[in-house]
RNA sequence: GCGCUCUUAGCUCAACGGAUAGAGCGUCGGACUUCGAAUCCGCAGGUUGUAGGUUCGAGUCCUACAGGGCGCACCA
């Protein structure tokens, strides 16, 4: 409603603006808002016309403004600043009807439907089976889901997938490791996580590889040695064994990823990630084959002397890039090409989305244009969101120097921390399950922490500082709506105290009234702008600033001795309205809600 | 070497091409007999990597340079 306002007095101004300037062809008049809220709600800037008149920007505001005053102009108050040409509008006067839409909403309020109809699949995640999930992981893993329930908002329907890695010369390290050096114990003997317990035979595989490097280095006797057994050439042997189907090797790998699997899903199920779909890599990564002879038949693929198949991405000034090996096996980039087209029929998609780190941008690059070689209309919809990475203060995480921030271990570490704290506080009463919502608050402030970084920077994480509960994080979020909660509970425990009383939304003048209806009014606006851009900071920091608003507010006004009755009652629908905002956008970027913490 | 990308306060991050570049953390100093102090208020902290250019207007767009990251496999 307020930017129905804006845009009439858009085109007001313009109307205007052509008179003045005698002419019919001017440029388009930007709206923009007023760095300050006393300087008004919209901000007209005259500077693009002071060539055209032939005047200072500053007198086109004044006599424009003069003109418009004259006439019927859309309701507001024109204020003039400068060079610009400012208007306030009555925010009390909408309050009412603000609020309402809110009311009437409720839990889909701020949803918008820019995207209806439209068919969205969402990939993310894509561990591997040989390790369990790390810092880099929960990145990818909090965008992806984030994203998606974005899309939701916008209108679209989003089919969430997951491709598990679970075969290559990866996978059989850990299981080489284990069937070396495993003596047969399991997750289920050790008491470990599975997904933990294979990912200790993946470090003990490179542990032993650097061994046998060693001992070639120093060319020992022991490399001569017949009983010698070189890592490398193993885990290929069983790549071979594995690609032809053995048995044992087939039992082996079916028993280490279930634990593996298992162990993955539980941290997929603390961290609130979930998935429509899953693919495996062992079923998708001979797709493609038909795909690449399909494009030789086509001419758009080249079969070399080698008998090797090559695309040649010379018309998106790149080299040329491999599809099948001479020996007709199929790449990652091979695979990815048939797990496209096999998603597309699985699931006929608008779009597709995969949120992969910007390590791979090349790889997508080269998918898109393979794909549309190949004719299908549908890669001209694919889309790579491409993430930064997260480093540690000293660089980046390497798994063999034993930096990886665990998953598990930083979600179990920040429970604990959030725990301490409603124990130091004397909370456990009134939150009542201690331990859950210890957990909902580690979630909070990890989903936010990650979130609220643009997702394309790469992002600096130091496991002991960068995640508090205090100032710019979830907890805080989470605690500005804990308080409101408990001001409405205790506006209903004093039953019948307003019983009859009507709100009045023209009593909400103050200015962080105003800031908090004016920013209630815009949340669709910024939804659909998250979601258009697939970028859920914009959401953290809306909420942030709303909460911030929110304290500032509640520390200089009292709500439930408000002074009168009916300002009491209409500062409740106020905040009732704001709690509503607060939680449809913590649903967006994964914050759970807490009613008290 | 080539390509992509990034560089904003001590640190972590913001800022539709628009007005005096903002937050949090950290430092220092204030505010709880008042709806929850995981809060609020204040002080200090900047030549937006450097040099040019486009524009009425540039942290934002263009060029060059410096520095960081990531790619440039018949690995995934």
């Amino acid at each position: 409603m307020l930017n129905e306002l804006k845009i009439e007095w858009k085109n007001a101004i313009e109307a205007e603006l052509r008179n003045y300037l005698g002419t019919e062809t001017i440029p388009e008049l930007t709206i923009g808002v007023p760095p300050k809220s006393e300087m008004g709600d919209a901000a007209f800037p005259m500077f693009p016309y002071a060539k055209l008149a032939g005047k200072a920007p500053a007198l086109i505001a004044k006599d424009v403004m003069a003109s418009l005053a004259e006439k019927t102009h859309p309701e507001g108050e024109i204020l003039i600043a400068g060079p610009y040409l400012n208007i306030r509008f009555d925010i009390p006067s909408l309050s009412d009807e603000i609020l309402s839409q809110v009311e009437k909403a409720g839990d889909s309020y701020g949803y918008v439907n820019d995207l209806a109809g439209k068919r969205i699949m969402v990939e993310f995640s894509c561990p591997n089976t040989n390790k369990p999930l790390h810092l880099g992981h929960m990145r990818n893993d909090s965008l992806g889901e984030s994203v998606s329930h974005l899309l939701k908002a916008a209108g679209a329907e989003v089919l969430k997938v997951n491709l598990i890695n679970n075969r290559g010369v990866h996978i059989c390290k850990s299981m080489l490791a284990y069937k070396m050096f495993g003596n047969g114990e399991t997750p289920e003997t050790t008491g470990e996580k599975g997904d933990h317990f294979v990912g200790r035979y993946y470090v003990r595989f490179a542990q032993w590889e650097k061994e046998a490097e060693e001992a070639k280095a120093a060319n020992s006797g022991r490399v001569n040695d017949p009983s010698f057994i070189d890592p490398d050439t193993e885990a290929q042997k069983m790549l071979k064994l594995w690609e032809d189907g053995d048995k044992e090797v087939r039992d082996l790998w079916e028993k280490m990823n279930k634990w593996t699997l298992d162990g993955l899903s539980e941290s997929y199920r603390n961290m609130g990630i979930s998935f429509d779909k899953l693919y495996y890599e062992s079923d998708t990564y001979k797709l493609g084959r038909s795909e690449v002879m399909k494009g030789l038949d086509m001419g758009v693929f080249k079969k070399e002397e080698d008998g090797s198949v090559q695309v040649d991405l010379s018309p998106i000034s790149l080299d040329k890039k491999v599809l099948l090996r001479r020996d007709g096996t199929t790449l990652y980039m091979t695979q990815d090409i048939g797990t496209a087209v096999k998603r597309h029929e699985d699931w006929p998609f608008d779009s597709l989305i995969y949120v992969v780190a910007s390590e791979q941008n090349y790889h997508f690059k080269v998918l898109f244009y393979v794909l549309s070689l190949l004719g299908y209309k549908w890669a001209e919809e694919l889309h790579h969101l491409s993430y930064g990475m997260v480093n540690l203060p000293e660089g980046k995480m390497k798994s063999r120097e034993g930096t990886v921030v665990d998953a598990d271990d930083l979600l179990a570490e920040l429970t604990e921390l959030a725990k301490g704290e409603i124990e130091a506080k004397g909370r456990e009463e009134a939150v009542g399950d201690v331990a859950e919502t210890a957990r909902k608050i580690a979630l909070g402030a990890l989903n936010y922490y990650l979130l609220q970084v643009q997702p394309q920077h790469d992002m600096i994480f130091d496991p002991k500082k960068s995640i508090s509960f205090n100032g710019n994080t979830g907890p805080y979020l989470q605690y500005t709506c804990a308080r409101i909660s408990s001001i409405l509970r205790k506006a209903e425990e004093e039953n019948g105290e307003y019983e009859g009383v009507e709100a009045d939304g023209k009593l909400l003048v103050n200015d962080d009234e105003k800031t908090l209806l004016k920013a209630i009014e815009s949340f669709p606006d910024t939804v659909r702008k998250a979601a258009l851009s697939y970028d859920p900071s914009i959401i953290a920091s809306y909420l942030y600033d709303n909460a911030k608003t929110f304290s500032h507010y509640y520390h200089d006004n009292q709500i439930l001795k408000a002074g009168t009755k009916e300002l009491s009652v209409t500062r409740l629908s106020l905040i009732k309205a704001l709690r509503t905002v607060m939680k449809n956008g913590f649903d967006l970027i994964g914050v759970p809600y807490l009613e008290s913490m």
